[in-house]
DNA sequence: CATGAATGAGGATTCATTCAT
DNA sequence: TATGAATGAATCCTCATTCAT
């Protein structure tokens, strides 16, 4: 009545976000399990029915939270890292983006991804995110190495950039757990770490396991 | 008469070694919340009370396998990687030992490292085991640095060894998902990644960030 | 239609004394530790959450029960023993309030109260009350006495409050497993034990132990 | 074969005392409900089967320390309290005997009657005690009136003496609280309470109840 | 739309009690 | 005799989820 505009459901959608957000607190707060929905439906100012209603059952809210979570963090990233910049380039970026995003959610992100790993239910929402992520490194991987004539197998390639993933996520799990560390700094160790290993085997250093 | 009853009245250590045999596969199956202590009870071919006489409370028993399993674990790293040997080689041999474990207990001592990771109740237990390996990681690191004449300071040692333990558990995740993958193969893997980019960082060779 | 529906949806408070009527019931019914929270909600008429969700814990619930006769039957009695009376209508008029309450109560507050000795946990909630109902006894002494001139050291007229106090809970334990005695009989009898030994006590005859 | 004594089995009595020991301790400690048998048996310095083959089930248990108990009290009164005595003499005796022993057996027996009055299984057990004792009480009245020529009716003596009776549980209630009490001075002001108000009876001084 | 009222179902934990050695 | 091993049977309590207003 107020405006002409026929939607008058634009506060369903903030309900909505409210409520994510009150669950994501909660959720990292106390854990998948231990988090109650009466908590949840309290921290949200709102009554429990009203959060079946909007977002369905626990696992589906939580699904909802991860979902949330993991497109703004890979938003965050692919932003940041554009794919006509150089490898390196592209892999600090995007590393410098990462651990800025952890850190700016510390107690968000962080935990919601150390629960997620946790559950059976959630495993497959996670592991297509971290997918995306590892597809995306091995594409910088690779994309480095043709640049300089090299080629390496796909699953080779795929093994390395899966080993750099999980680094970062330590690394971030580690940022999450020190409120008084430096997100940029903490992306830069992790460069270091990454990109010489990384860079020599583009090279074709290899190191090779003793003959016994 | 006298052999053939078949599972009884057996003495206390030989029980409590079911019960954690049990507790992992269990734990493992369904993760430490939805394992029901009925179910352990069930899988060690037990009644429930001699779970709590024996091993304690469910909190308690996870503890208990998270120790057996961790202690195994370290043993059979420490073991492989003797003091005396050159860095690169120790560390090859960590890795291996590491991966040949997880590759032995799969469905033991990789899941319970997940479940581990997202209970608060645990997160002590587990941040105390993943300290010590990364204090053995760091130590190598500085051996080696020394050997070769040249210094890093410890927290810049540390948060290297940091992200190679993680980038090692990351790894072992994976190699848990994947039974027909072969863990000496993914140790190589990991060296490569590590001794490679270390390697670097050893002889000073660092990563810079762009002045922007 | 409207009025057709039998039990359903009531408003907290009215639940809540129900729960509290039928806790009062199988408390006594079966004593504390025996009256299982199955059977409450049952003989409540009510699903058990209900009574977790109102009024707590099987402890605290008890404490509910406890606190919720006992006022009542303190107030019982402070309305009929207004402190303007002299002393011996006062305590007069006070016991026969007791004992109507008791009679009126009986499987309630009197096996509440028998229960309660027992169970650690609530010996301090009673001796609350015991000290409050030995308190005002001891008052009519201390008023009858100053009324005659006399004096007595307070704590002495504790004990004899305190004797009394015991002396008449027993008899409502007696006609509380008497269904046929009649309390304004009992409180007479109790009036005259307490008033003719208090009152030679006031005047100051006592007796003294013979000298051995 | 030490002995010629064809009796071997005094060791088992001496055992059975050794439980019984370990069991008022441990149900004076905690409760009835309270106390394990494994803890009994613990305290006991034995085995659990042994205290159930000797003293069979936990109520039965629990009944054999009430009856010890029961008898040595009732024998330490009617040791004092010989019937030959006058009647005020008598009470006394008694009074200080009972006061003597709450005060000898503080944990052990006054919280042993404090958990028997509580559970019903044990209700007609102590109703037994307290019956006798009432009786005692009243016979000396009775004697006591006779002596003076008077005569009141039986009922009216025995709810006088179960007042008095209860007024001195409480009391001794009371004693077993305070350990720094001095049971003489306890009997003392019981006597006190109960003889000049039964005195008064006795002499048919009888306090009546104001026409409303 | 919004909520207080209500519950089915299930899980941890404890104990008295009894075999089998 | 004496005991370690073993269990059936309860009981408390919690939570996700849904009506009825």
């Amino acid at each position: 009545m107020s405006s002409g505009s026929t939607f008058k459901r634009l506060p369903r959608a903030v309900r909505e976000q409210q409520m994510l957000d009150a669950a994501v607190r909660v959720f990292s707060r106390r854990g998948y399990h231990a988090a109650s929905m009466d908590e949840i439906a309290e921290d949200a100012g709102i009554s429990k029915p009203m959060v079946y209603a909007y977002l369905g059952t626990k696992e589906e809210l939580f699904v909802a939270c991860l979902h949330r979570e993991g497109t703004r963090m890979m938003q965050a990233i692919a932003a940041a890292a554009a794919p006509e910049l150089p490898a390196d380039e592209r892999l600090w970026r995007g590393l410098r983006a990462f651990f800025g995003f952890v850190g700016a959610h510390r107690d968000g992100w962080a935990v919601l991804y150390r629960q997620a790993r946790g559950e059976q239910p959630f495993a497959g929402e996670l592991a297509t995110m971290r997918a995306r992520l590892v597809e995306v490194v091995a594409g910088m991987l690779d994309h480095a190495l043709r640049a300089e004539g090299r080629e390496v197998a796909g699953t080779e390639l795929e093994v390395v950039a899966y080993a750099l993933v999980g680094a970062s996520e330590s690394l971030a799990d580690w940022l999450a757990d020190h409120p008084e560390a430096d997100p940029e700094r903490t992306a830069t160790r992790m460069m270091n770490v990454a990109w010489l290993g990384a860079g020599q085997l583009l090279r074709g250093v290899t190191w090779q396991p003793p003959q016994r």
